[in-house]
DNA sequence: CTGCTTTGTTACACAATCTCACAAAGCATT
DNA sequence: AATGCTTTGTGAGATTGTGTAACAAAGCAG
Protein backbone atom coordinates (compact mmCIF):
# COMPACT_ATOMS: atom_id res chain seq x y z
CA UNK A 1 0.00 0.00 0.00
CA UNK A 2 1.25 3.45 -0.81
CA UNK A 3 3.76 1.54 -3.38
CA UNK A 4 6.90 2.35 -4.34
CA UNK A 5 5.41 5.32 -6.12
CA UNK A 6 4.43 7.19 -3.17
CA UNK A 7 6.49 10.54 -2.61
CA UNK A 8 5.13 11.13 0.74
CA UNK A 9 6.43 14.63 1.97
CA UNK A 10 7.52 14.73 5.86
CA UNK A 11 4.79 16.99 7.84
CA UNK A 12 7.41 19.37 8.38
CA UNK A 13 6.94 21.26 11.06
CA UNK A 14 7.27 25.19 9.90
CA UNK A 15 10.08 26.92 11.79
CA UNK A 16 13.61 25.89 9.50
CA UNK A 17 12.82 26.04 6.18
CA UNK A 18 15.01 24.04 4.08
CA UNK A 19 13.98 19.99 5.41
CA UNK A 20 18.50 19.37 6.01
CA UNK A 21 16.95 16.39 7.89
CA UNK A 22 14.97 14.72 5.43
CA UNK A 23 18.13 15.26 2.61
CA UNK A 24 20.44 13.93 4.93
CA UNK A 25 18.28 10.42 5.48
CA UNK A 26 17.88 9.96 1.80
CA UNK A 27 21.81 9.56 2.05
CA UNK A 28 21.23 7.02 4.01
CA UNK A 29 22.13 2.87 2.76
CA UNK A 30 19.00 1.54 1.33
CA UNK A 31 17.88 -1.90 2.59
CA UNK A 32 14.74 -4.14 1.14
CA UNK A 33 13.55 -5.95 3.42
CA UNK A 34 10.90 -9.00 2.59
CA UNK A 35 7.35 -9.45 4.39
CA UNK A 36 8.12 -10.54 8.56
CA UNK A 37 11.79 -9.50 8.37
CA UNK A 38 12.85 -7.45 10.95
CA UNK A 39 14.52 -3.55 10.46
CA UNK A 40 15.47 -3.78 14.48
CA UNK A 41 14.35 -5.91 17.70
CA UNK A 42 13.82 -4.31 21.15
CA UNK A 43 17.39 -4.59 23.24
CA UNK A 44 19.82 -4.01 19.94
CA UNK A 45 21.68 -1.56 19.64
CA UNK A 46 19.80 1.77 18.68
CA UNK A 47 22.90 2.56 15.86
CA UNK A 48 20.91 3.80 13.30
CA UNK A 49 17.91 5.82 12.56
CA UNK A 50 15.65 4.36 9.39
CA UNK A 51 13.46 6.36 7.15
CA UNK A 52 10.73 4.19 5.10
CA UNK A 53 10.63 4.12 1.18
CA UNK A 54 8.13 1.96 0.29
CA UNK A 55 6.07 -0.57 1.88
CA UNK A 56 5.12 -0.82 5.71
CA UNK A 57 6.39 -1.26 8.72
CA UNK A 58 4.62 -2.21 12.01
CA UNK A 59 6.39 -0.75 15.15
CA UNK A 60 5.70 -3.13 18.52
CA UNK A 61 6.52 -3.44 21.70
CA UNK A 62 6.23 -6.46 23.71
CA UNK A 63 5.05 -6.18 27.35
CA UNK A 64 6.35 -8.67 30.48
CA UNK A 65 2.72 -10.33 30.18
CA UNK A 66 2.74 -11.70 27.11
CA UNK A 67 0.51 -9.03 25.48
CA UNK A 68 1.72 -7.01 22.33
CA UNK A 69 1.33 -3.33 21.63
CA UNK A 70 1.72 -2.14 18.19
CA UNK A 71 2.45 1.83 18.45
CA UNK A 72 2.68 2.83 15.25
CA UNK A 73 2.74 1.90 11.28
CA UNK A 74 5.25 3.63 9.63
CA UNK A 75 4.82 4.41 6.12
CA UNK A 76 6.92 6.14 3.16
CA UNK A 77 8.05 9.42 4.21
CA UNK A 78 8.06 8.04 8.37
CA UNK A 79 11.04 7.61 10.40
CA UNK A 80 11.52 5.44 12.43
CA UNK A 81 14.18 4.90 15.40
CA UNK A 82 14.80 8.77 15.78
CA UNK A 83 14.63 9.38 19.80
CA UNK A 84 15.88 6.13 20.90
CA UNK A 85 18.98 6.56 23.10
CA UNK A 86 21.36 3.13 23.49
CA UNK A 87 19.24 -0.03 22.79
CA UNK A 88 15.93 0.28 21.17
CA UNK A 89 12.74 -0.36 22.84
CA UNK A 90 10.73 -1.54 20.03
CA UNK A 91 10.64 -3.86 17.28
CA UNK A 92 10.18 -3.51 13.14
CA UNK A 93 8.88 -5.61 11.39
CA UNK A 94 7.66 -5.17 7.67
CA UNK A 95 4.95 -5.76 7.11
CA UNK A 96 5.16 -6.58 2.99
CA UNK A 97 7.93 -6.14 0.82
CA UNK A 98 9.49 -2.78 2.21
CA UNK A 99 12.58 -0.86 1.66
CA UNK A 100 14.41 1.66 3.93
CA UNK A 101 17.63 4.10 4.28
CA UNK A 102 19.07 4.03 7.22
CA UNK A 103 21.59 6.38 8.27
CA UNK A 104 24.14 5.74 11.27
CA UNK A 105 22.98 7.24 14.60
CA UNK A 106 26.81 8.69 15.31
CA UNK A 107 27.06 9.85 11.86
CA UNK A 108 23.57 11.85 12.46
CA UNK A 109 24.95 13.32 16.06
CA UNK A 110 28.10 14.16 14.45
CA UNK A 111 26.66 15.97 12.17
CA UNK A 112 23.85 18.00 14.56
CA UNK A 113 26.99 18.57 16.60
CA UNK A 114 28.57 21.04 13.82
CA UNK A 115 25.00 22.42 12.40
CA UNK A 116 22.16 24.22 15.28
CA UNK A 117 19.70 24.24 11.94
CA UNK A 118 20.19 20.48 11.60
CA UNK A 119 19.78 19.88 15.43
CA UNK A 120 16.62 21.95 15.42
CA UNK A 121 15.21 19.75 12.25
CA UNK A 122 15.80 17.04 14.91
CA UNK A 123 13.81 18.55 17.51
CA UNK A 124 10.95 19.47 15.37
CA UNK A 125 10.89 15.82 14.16
CA UNK A 126 10.08 14.58 17.20
CA UNK A 127 8.13 17.23 18.45
CA UNK A 128 6.04 16.10 15.68
CA UNK A 129 5.78 12.61 16.28
CA UNK A 130 5.55 13.14 20.16
CA UNK A 131 2.49 15.35 19.17
CA UNK A 132 1.29 12.27 17.48
CA UNK A 133 1.72 9.55 20.08
CA UNK A 134 -0.21 12.04 22.31
CA UNK A 135 -3.00 12.48 19.73
CA UNK A 136 -3.05 8.50 19.33
CA UNK A 137 -3.22 8.49 23.17
CA UNK A 138 -6.36 10.37 23.66
CA UNK A 139 -7.51 8.72 20.71
CA UNK A 140 -7.24 5.00 21.84
CA UNK A 141 -7.63 5.56 25.70
CA UNK A 142 -11.29 6.48 26.15
CA UNK A 143 -12.76 5.37 22.96
CA UNK A 144 -15.22 2.28 22.58
CA UNK A 145 -14.25 -0.25 20.16
CA UNK A 146 -16.17 1.19 17.27
CA UNK A 147 -14.80 4.73 17.70
CA UNK A 148 -11.63 2.92 17.44
CA UNK A 149 -11.97 1.16 14.39
CA UNK A 150 -13.93 4.22 12.46
CA UNK A 151 -11.05 6.44 13.93
CA UNK A 152 -8.26 3.88 12.36
CA UNK A 153 -9.78 3.83 9.31
CA UNK A 154 -10.66 7.84 9.15
CA UNK A 155 -6.50 8.29 9.85
CA UNK A 156 -5.63 5.78 6.72
CA UNK A 157 -8.08 7.37 4.92
CA UNK A 158 -6.34 11.40 5.45
CA UNK A 159 -2.92 9.74 5.13
CA UNK A 160 -3.63 8.67 1.31
CA UNK A 161 -5.49 12.18 0.90
CA UNK A 162 -2.29 13.78 1.85
CA UNK A 163 -0.15 11.74 -0.62
CA UNK A 164 -2.75 12.06 -3.57
CA UNK A 165 -4.18 9.05 -3.04
CA UNK A 166 -7.70 7.80 -3.57
CA UNK A 167 -9.52 8.47 0.10
CA UNK A 168 -11.26 5.64 -0.12
CA UNK A 169 -10.01 3.01 -1.29
CA UNK A 170 -7.85 1.55 1.77
CA UNK A 171 -5.34 -1.32 1.32
CA UNK A 172 -4.47 -2.83 4.43
CA UNK A 173 -1.15 -4.53 4.35
CA UNK A 174 -1.43 -5.19 8.52
CA UNK A 175 -3.32 -8.43 9.67
CA UNK A 176 -6.23 -8.44 11.92
CA UNK A 177 -4.15 -9.29 14.80
CA UNK A 178 -1.83 -5.99 13.82
CA UNK A 179 -4.68 -3.78 14.01
CA UNK A 180 -6.29 -5.02 17.44
CA UNK A 181 -2.59 -4.97 18.89
CA UNK A 182 -2.40 -1.23 17.72
CA UNK A 183 -5.80 -0.66 18.95
CA UNK A 184 -5.55 -2.06 22.23
CA UNK A 185 -8.58 -4.79 20.85
CA UNK A 186 -9.08 -8.39 19.94
CA UNK A 187 -9.14 -9.61 16.17
CA UNK A 188 -12.42 -10.87 16.81
CA UNK A 189 -14.00 -7.54 18.21
CA UNK A 190 -12.23 -5.65 15.15
CA UNK A 191 -13.77 -8.43 12.77
CA UNK A 192 -17.09 -8.23 14.31
CA UNK A 193 -16.60 -3.92 14.34
CA UNK A 194 -15.99 -4.27 10.45
CA UNK A 195 -19.02 -6.47 9.93
CA UNK A 196 -20.60 -4.06 11.37
CA UNK A 197 -19.50 -1.16 9.14
CA UNK A 198 -20.16 -3.45 6.28
CA UNK A 199 -23.74 -4.25 7.33
CA UNK A 200 -24.53 -0.75 7.75
CA UNK A 201 -23.33 0.15 4.18
CA UNK A 202 -20.51 2.15 5.72
CA UNK A 203 -17.42 0.49 4.31
CA UNK A 204 -17.42 -2.63 0.97
CA UNK A 205 -15.30 -5.04 2.53
CA UNK A 206 -14.04 -7.26 -0.93
CA UNK A 207 -10.91 -8.86 0.13
CA UNK A 208 -10.27 -8.46 4.05
CA UNK A 209 -6.79 -6.37 3.48
CA UNK A 210 -9.32 -3.94 0.94
CA UNK A 211 -11.46 -1.74 2.54
CA UNK A 212 -13.79 0.49 0.48
CA UNK A 213 -15.00 3.87 2.72
CA UNK A 214 -18.46 4.01 0.92
CA UNK A 215 -19.59 6.42 3.88
CA UNK A 216 -17.05 9.13 4.80
CA UNK A 217 -19.13 11.35 6.63
CA UNK A 218 -21.12 8.54 8.46
CA UNK A 219 -17.28 7.10 9.15
CA UNK A 220 -16.18 10.11 10.67
CA UNK A 221 -19.03 10.72 12.88
CA UNK A 222 -18.36 7.06 14.52
CA UNK A 223 -14.89 8.32 15.23
CA UNK A 224 -15.72 11.09 17.05
CA UNK A 225 -18.16 9.34 19.30
CA UNK A 226 -21.30 9.52 17.68
CA UNK A 227 -23.29 6.92 18.96
CA UNK A 228 -23.42 3.43 17.03
CA UNK B 1 3.15 16.74 46.98
CA UNK B 2 6.85 16.95 46.19
CA UNK B 3 6.52 20.84 47.99
CA UNK B 4 8.76 23.19 47.03
CA UNK B 5 11.91 21.33 48.45
CA UNK B 6 11.46 19.02 45.70
CA UNK B 7 14.84 19.86 43.48
CA UNK B 8 14.17 17.26 41.03
CA UNK B 9 16.89 16.17 38.26
CA UNK B 10 15.51 15.62 34.55
CA UNK B 11 16.41 12.43 33.68
CA UNK B 12 18.52 13.80 31.21
CA UNK B 13 19.30 11.33 28.22
CA UNK B 14 23.43 10.86 28.22
CA UNK B 15 24.59 12.46 25.25
CA UNK B 16 24.82 15.69 25.88
CA UNK B 17 26.63 16.24 29.28
CA UNK B 18 25.72 20.17 30.45
CA UNK B 19 22.42 20.33 30.72
CA UNK B 20 22.60 24.30 29.13
CA UNK B 21 18.53 23.78 28.76
CA UNK B 22 17.54 23.17 31.88
CA UNK B 23 20.07 25.92 32.87
CA UNK B 24 18.24 28.09 30.10
CA UNK B 25 14.59 27.53 31.72
CA UNK B 26 15.98 28.67 35.59
CA UNK B 27 16.48 31.86 34.38
CA UNK B 28 13.32 32.39 33.20
CA UNK B 29 10.63 34.40 34.85
CA UNK B 30 8.91 32.89 38.05
CA UNK B 31 5.29 32.77 38.12
CA UNK B 32 3.08 31.43 41.15
CA UNK B 33 -0.40 29.26 39.96
CA UNK B 34 -2.96 29.26 42.71
CA UNK B 35 -4.99 25.88 42.42
CA UNK B 36 -7.08 25.15 39.67
CA UNK B 37 -5.12 28.69 37.68
CA UNK B 38 -4.59 27.56 34.23
CA UNK B 39 -0.65 28.34 32.47
CA UNK B 40 -2.82 28.36 29.29
CA UNK B 41 -5.26 27.12 27.55
CA UNK B 42 -6.10 24.86 24.48
CA UNK B 43 -5.62 27.58 21.30
CA UNK B 44 -3.37 29.89 22.96
CA UNK B 45 -0.63 31.12 21.07
CA UNK B 46 2.51 28.96 22.15
CA UNK B 47 4.57 31.81 23.11
CA UNK B 48 6.49 29.63 25.76
CA UNK B 49 8.33 26.99 27.47
CA UNK B 50 7.52 26.43 30.91
CA UNK B 51 9.45 24.15 33.44
CA UNK B 52 7.55 23.05 36.77
CA UNK B 53 9.45 24.50 40.30
CA UNK B 54 6.79 23.27 42.44
CA UNK B 55 3.76 21.76 42.99
CA UNK B 56 1.67 19.92 40.41
CA UNK B 57 0.01 21.11 36.83
CA UNK B 58 -2.47 19.07 34.93
CA UNK B 59 -2.15 18.80 31.05
CA UNK B 60 -5.63 17.74 29.26
CA UNK B 61 -7.24 18.17 26.37
CA UNK B 62 -10.43 17.66 25.97
CA UNK B 63 -12.29 15.82 23.02
CA UNK B 64 -15.11 16.94 20.60
CA UNK B 65 -17.67 15.05 22.17
CA UNK B 66 -17.09 16.79 25.84
CA UNK B 67 -14.64 13.91 27.05
CA UNK B 68 -11.36 14.44 28.64
CA UNK B 69 -7.74 12.83 28.32
CA UNK B 70 -5.50 13.89 31.13
CA UNK B 71 -2.08 13.25 28.99
CA UNK B 72 0.30 14.39 31.85
CA UNK B 73 0.82 15.25 35.56
CA UNK B 74 3.95 17.48 35.13
CA UNK B 75 6.00 17.72 38.78
CA UNK B 76 8.91 20.06 39.87
CA UNK B 77 11.66 19.61 36.93
CA UNK B 78 9.53 18.78 33.98
CA UNK B 79 8.73 20.43 31.65
CA UNK B 80 5.62 22.11 29.57
CA UNK B 81 5.08 23.11 26.33
CA UNK B 82 7.57 21.78 24.52
CA UNK B 83 7.40 20.84 21.18
CA UNK B 84 4.25 22.63 20.40
CA UNK B 85 4.55 24.51 17.36
CA UNK B 86 2.01 27.68 16.64
CA UNK B 87 -1.15 27.20 19.31
CA UNK B 88 -1.09 25.14 22.39
CA UNK B 89 -3.02 21.71 21.88
CA UNK B 90 -3.84 21.21 25.55
CA UNK B 91 -4.97 22.99 28.55
CA UNK B 92 -2.54 23.41 31.70
CA UNK B 93 -3.98 23.56 35.26
CA UNK B 94 -2.66 23.49 38.55
CA UNK B 95 -3.91 20.89 40.79
CA UNK B 96 -2.45 22.88 44.08
CA UNK B 97 -0.32 26.33 44.54
CA UNK B 98 2.45 25.78 41.85
CA UNK B 99 4.97 27.78 40.74
CA UNK B 100 6.58 27.18 37.11
CA UNK B 101 8.98 29.27 35.03
CA UNK B 102 8.88 30.41 31.36
CA UNK B 103 11.15 31.14 28.93
CA UNK B 104 10.11 32.49 25.49
CA UNK B 105 9.73 29.94 22.60
CA UNK B 106 11.38 32.83 20.11
CA UNK B 107 14.52 33.15 22.54
CA UNK B 108 14.43 29.27 22.88
CA UNK B 109 14.48 29.14 18.97
CA UNK B 110 17.02 32.14 18.85
CA UNK B 111 19.45 30.59 21.23
CA UNK B 112 18.88 27.50 19.46
CA UNK B 113 19.63 28.91 16.18
CA UNK B 114 22.89 29.28 17.22
CA UNK B 115 24.07 26.80 19.60
CA UNK B 116 24.32 23.12 18.22
CA UNK B 117 24.59 21.66 21.74
CA UNK B 118 21.52 23.36 23.16
CA UNK B 119 19.29 22.18 19.51
CA UNK B 120 20.58 18.83 20.68
CA UNK B 121 19.53 19.09 24.19
CA UNK B 122 15.92 20.44 22.90
CA UNK B 123 16.02 17.07 21.00
CA UNK B 124 17.09 15.02 23.34
CA UNK B 125 14.67 16.20 25.84
CA UNK B 126 11.60 15.80 23.45
CA UNK B 127 13.05 12.27 22.44
CA UNK B 128 12.82 11.74 26.26
CA UNK B 129 9.32 12.89 26.61
CA UNK B 130 8.64 10.73 23.45
CA UNK B 131 9.39 7.49 24.83
CA UNK B 132 7.31 8.31 28.08
CA UNK B 133 4.24 8.97 25.82
CA UNK B 134 4.70 5.23 24.09
CA UNK B 135 5.52 3.68 27.35
CA UNK B 136 1.92 5.28 29.09
CA UNK B 137 0.13 3.94 25.61
CA UNK B 138 1.49 0.78 26.00
CA UNK B 139 0.41 0.63 29.66
CA UNK B 140 -3.34 2.08 29.07
CA UNK B 141 -4.26 0.85 26.19
CA UNK B 142 -4.27 -2.64 26.89
CA UNK B 143 -5.00 -3.05 30.62
CA UNK B 144 -7.50 -3.86 33.09
CA UNK B 145 -8.65 -1.02 35.58
CA UNK B 146 -6.59 -2.67 38.23
CA UNK B 147 -3.75 -3.11 36.09
CA UNK B 148 -4.09 0.80 35.50
CA UNK B 149 -4.41 1.97 39.11
CA UNK B 150 -1.36 0.17 40.68
CA UNK B 151 0.28 1.05 37.63
CA UNK B 152 -0.50 4.78 38.86
CA UNK B 153 0.25 4.25 41.73
CA UNK B 154 3.61 2.62 41.32
CA UNK B 155 4.80 5.06 39.10
CA UNK B 156 4.36 7.52 41.36
CA UNK B 157 6.17 5.96 44.02
CA UNK B 158 8.87 5.42 41.58
CA UNK B 159 8.96 9.43 40.88
CA UNK B 160 9.13 9.91 44.66
CA UNK B 161 12.18 7.21 45.44
CA UNK B 162 14.16 9.11 42.54
CA UNK B 163 13.36 12.14 44.22
CA UNK B 164 14.46 11.13 47.74
CA UNK B 165 11.18 11.73 48.79
CA UNK B 166 9.45 8.23 50.71
CA UNK B 167 7.72 6.01 48.11
CA UNK B 168 5.70 4.33 50.41
CA UNK B 169 3.59 8.10 51.25
CA UNK B 170 2.26 9.59 48.19
CA UNK B 171 0.14 12.78 48.62
CA UNK B 172 -2.12 12.87 45.61
CA UNK B 173 -2.73 16.71 44.98
CA UNK B 174 -5.24 15.49 41.65
CA UNK B 175 -9.35 14.60 42.13
CA UNK B 176 -10.58 10.90 41.32
CA UNK B 177 -12.29 12.56 38.59
CA UNK B 178 -8.38 13.85 36.59
CA UNK B 179 -7.23 10.03 37.71
CA UNK B 180 -9.84 9.04 35.94
CA UNK B 181 -9.49 10.79 33.03
CA UNK B 182 -5.58 10.06 32.99
CA UNK B 183 -6.31 6.45 32.91
CA UNK B 184 -9.35 6.64 31.22
CA UNK B 185 -11.82 4.94 33.89
CA UNK B 186 -14.92 6.24 35.32
CA UNK B 187 -14.36 7.65 38.40
CA UNK B 188 -16.60 5.29 40.21
CA UNK B 189 -14.10 2.26 38.90
CA UNK B 190 -10.97 4.62 40.09
CA UNK B 191 -12.57 4.21 43.56
CA UNK B 192 -14.22 0.74 43.65
CA UNK B 193 -10.31 -0.47 42.55
CA UNK B 194 -8.74 2.28 45.58
CA UNK B 195 -11.29 0.27 47.57
CA UNK B 196 -10.13 -3.36 46.81
CA UNK B 197 -6.65 -3.09 47.48
CA UNK B 198 -7.26 -1.07 50.83
CA UNK B 199 -9.39 -4.01 51.75
CA UNK B 200 -6.48 -6.51 50.45
CA UNK B 201 -4.21 -4.41 52.29
CA UNK B 202 -1.79 -3.39 49.46
CA UNK B 203 -2.76 0.35 50.85
CA UNK B 204 -4.24 2.44 53.54
CA UNK B 205 -6.02 5.69 52.30
CA UNK B 206 -5.66 7.93 56.05
CA UNK B 207 -7.39 10.36 53.96
CA UNK B 208 -8.67 10.78 50.46
CA UNK B 209 -5.44 12.14 49.25
CA UNK B 210 -2.93 10.36 51.04
CA UNK B 211 -1.96 7.05 49.80
CA UNK B 212 0.59 4.61 51.99
CA UNK B 213 1.87 1.55 49.96
CA UNK B 214 1.46 -1.38 52.23
CA UNK B 215 3.04 -3.73 50.01
CA UNK B 216 5.18 -2.67 47.41
CA UNK B 217 5.75 -6.15 45.73
CA UNK B 218 1.85 -7.16 45.48
CA UNK B 219 0.89 -3.84 43.47
CA UNK B 220 3.59 -3.55 41.47
CA UNK B 221 2.85 -7.37 40.41
CA UNK B 222 -0.99 -5.91 39.81
CA UNK B 223 0.60 -3.36 38.00
CA UNK B 224 2.35 -6.03 35.61
CA UNK B 225 -0.75 -7.47 34.85
CA UNK B 226 -1.08 -10.36 37.84
CA UNK B 227 -4.54 -11.25 38.50
CA UNK B 228 -6.62 -9.36 40.46
C1' DC C 1 -6.48 -30.85 -7.16
C1' DT C 2 -5.50 -32.11 -2.38
C1' DG C 3 -4.25 -31.42 2.08
C1' DC C 4 -2.26 -28.31 5.40
C1' DT C 5 -1.65 -23.89 7.56
C1' DT C 6 -2.83 -19.34 8.44
C1' DT C 7 -6.18 -15.85 8.75
C1' DG C 8 -10.71 -14.13 9.31
C1' DT C 9 -15.71 -14.55 10.78
C1' DT C 10 -19.59 -15.69 13.71
C1' DA C 11 -22.22 -17.18 17.97
C1' DC C 12 -22.81 -17.46 22.73
C1' DA C 13 -21.83 -17.31 27.71
C1' DC C 14 -19.33 -14.61 30.84
C1' DA C 15 -16.81 -10.91 33.01
C1' DA C 16 -15.50 -6.18 33.36
C1' DT C 17 -16.76 -1.62 33.20
C1' DC C 18 -20.16 1.98 32.85
C1' DT C 19 -24.48 4.40 34.09
C1' DC C 20 -27.43 5.95 37.35
C1' DA C 21 -28.99 6.76 41.91
C1' DC C 22 -27.86 7.81 46.30
C1' DA C 23 -25.18 7.90 50.71
C1' DA C 24 -21.16 9.52 53.18
C1' DA C 25 -17.40 12.50 53.98
C1' DG C 26 -14.76 16.76 53.59
C1' DC C 27 -14.45 21.66 53.54
C1' DA C 28 -15.55 26.62 53.65
C1' DT C 29 -18.71 29.88 55.31
C1' DT C 30 -21.68 31.43 58.58
C1' DA D 1 -22.45 23.25 65.17
C1' DA D 2 -25.20 24.12 61.16
C1' DT D 3 -25.43 24.96 56.24
C1' DG D 4 -24.56 24.28 51.58
C1' DC D 5 -21.42 22.66 48.11
C1' DT D 6 -18.09 19.62 46.28
C1' DT D 7 -15.85 15.33 46.27
C1' DT D 8 -15.67 10.53 47.25
C1' DG D 9 -17.64 5.97 47.94
C1' DT D 10 -21.08 2.17 47.20
C1' DG D 11 -24.77 -0.65 45.19
C1' DA D 12 -27.80 -2.54 41.28
C1' DG D 13 -28.71 -3.11 36.71
C1' DA D 14 -27.41 -2.27 31.77
C1' DT D 15 -23.87 -2.36 28.33
C1' DT D 16 -19.80 -3.57 26.17
C1' DG D 17 -16.02 -6.28 25.06
C1' DT D 18 -13.75 -10.77 25.84
C1' DG D 19 -12.74 -15.78 25.54
C1' DT D 20 -13.85 -20.03 23.76
C1' DA D 21 -14.86 -22.61 20.17
C1' DA D 22 -16.52 -23.95 15.74
C1' DC D 23 -16.32 -22.90 11.17
C1' DA D 24 -15.24 -20.49 6.66
C1' DA D 25 -11.96 -18.57 3.52
C1' DA D 26 -7.55 -17.78 1.62
C1' DG D 27 -2.76 -18.98 0.68
C1' DC D 28 0.72 -22.36 -0.21
C1' DA D 29 3.34 -26.78 -1.16
C1' DG D 30 3.40 -30.79 -3.31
Amino acid sequence: MLASTARAELNTLPMVPADCLTQHLKTGAARTLEAKEHVFHEGDNASHVYRVEAGCICVYRLMPNGRRQVTDFAWPGDLIGLGVVQEHTSNAEALTLSRVRSVPMASLYAHARGDAQFSLKLFEQVSHELSEARQMLATLNQRSACEKVAAFLVALSQRNERNGADPHQLLLPMTRTDIADFLGLTIETVSRTLTKFRLKGLIDLAQCAHVTIKNMMGLSELAEGALD
